[in-house]
DNA sequence: TCTATTTCTTGTCATTTGGCAAGATTTATC
DNA sequence: GATAAATCTTGCCAAATGACAAGAAATAGA
């Protein structure tokens, strides 16, 4: 049974008229992956954007090394939409990868575009939402300057106790700027 | 005498018609600034935007230490705008100064959300831009996280060396990541 | 021009974090 | 359940960066 709780969720703060509401869930559609899956691939332009209904993933990039840093998890709710190749249609500088099977709410870049251009409260929803994103990568990078590794580790673990539970420490490490060396040492110093 | 090139410029790739790049050109007004006047104030809610016309600028924060972090400078043809306290009406974090008299183009919130909604192109333009703004912070927050205060000094020197040359060092310092002294280090190797 | 103030540099030393490698532990696969 | 593979921990030492303070240099005001 589809049911759409997340996304009546994800647009709660939106005013849309009841109309305006099944217009936009109507666009959505569920879909299945598998874990390790690859949802969106370096190089490629992604061109739809999805909730998380179900599971759990992560996007990384590749930087000069060689190295993967992760550059977000993603649970249930959660919005995944790598903005630059979907409203710039420029090749993805990331890959996006399932670390569970998952479900997703799909939704294309050409409906998405119809419903932006036509409803206002789309329009406006997907402002907040874009601003809300550039906010919170904003407070992230203004902590990395300012905080230490082990400040971060336990503000993302009062935040986001689900990515603590769910990824593995190699992958937090480099979502939070650390090597996986130095952030075991942060785990046991704090479990102390 | 007016001259708008600068936001012809910052509007150049926007699809306006004449008539449309007209209404939306006359929707700026030019504002002068003296050296060392706040232009946003944290705990204000900003209520217009900018494109420097003419001048140098930087945003901060003031971390919970109490030390302030420079988080952007801005010259001509540059935007300023606090998305967050501008589109969310919140109070900002953030407070905007000017380190050379300035003269800016200023546009309100509700001449820029009339505009927003009522042309398609204004709107595409508005998204690119904000799209464009999350870019260059993804990219540098990834760039704090994986290359060393040298590395990133260089980068900026070659990017913008208008910062370099206009920004004092302490400003840079915290823009980079790393303290007044690391910073006057690395520029000592460097000149070596 | 002459102070006063701010900015920048430099020395010394401490702290944080990284790099590498070995071993322990957990997880996956057959 | 046994083996292989991946993940995590730990020890050792090096490199990067920070903290503090003193002095030099540049800049701003009077």
């Amino acid at each position: 049974m589809e049911d759409k709780q997340v996304l009546i969720q994800a647009f709660k703060n939106a005013k849309f008229s009841k109309n305006e509401l099944e217009k936009v869930l109507a666009s959505f559609e569920l879909v299945h992956f598998k874990k390790g899956e690859n949802i969106l691939l370096e190089g490629k332009t992604a061109k739809e954007y999805y909730y998380v209904n179900d599971g759990f993933l992560r996007s990384y990039v590749t930087d000069y090394k060689g190295n993967d840093i992760t550059t977000g998890f993603y649970s249930k709710g959660k919005i995944i939409l790598d903005m630059t190749s979907f409203f710039l249609k420029r090749p993805s500088d990331e890959t996006i990868e399932t670390l569970t099977n998952c479900t997703c709410w799909k939704i294309t870049f050409d409906r998405s575009q119809y419903l932006f251009h036509h409803y206002e409260s789309y329009r406006e929803a997907g402002r907040a939402r874009l601003v809300g994103a550039y906010f919170n990568l904003k407070k992230r990078s203004i902590g990395i300057i300012t905080k230490t590794a082990k400040e971060r580790y336990i503000e993302l673990l009062q935040d986001q106790p689900i990515i603590i539970q769910q990824a593995p420490l190699k992958q937090i490490a480099s979502y939070l700027g650390v090597t996986d060396t130095s952030l075991s040492r942060i785990r046991k110093e704090i479990t102390l």
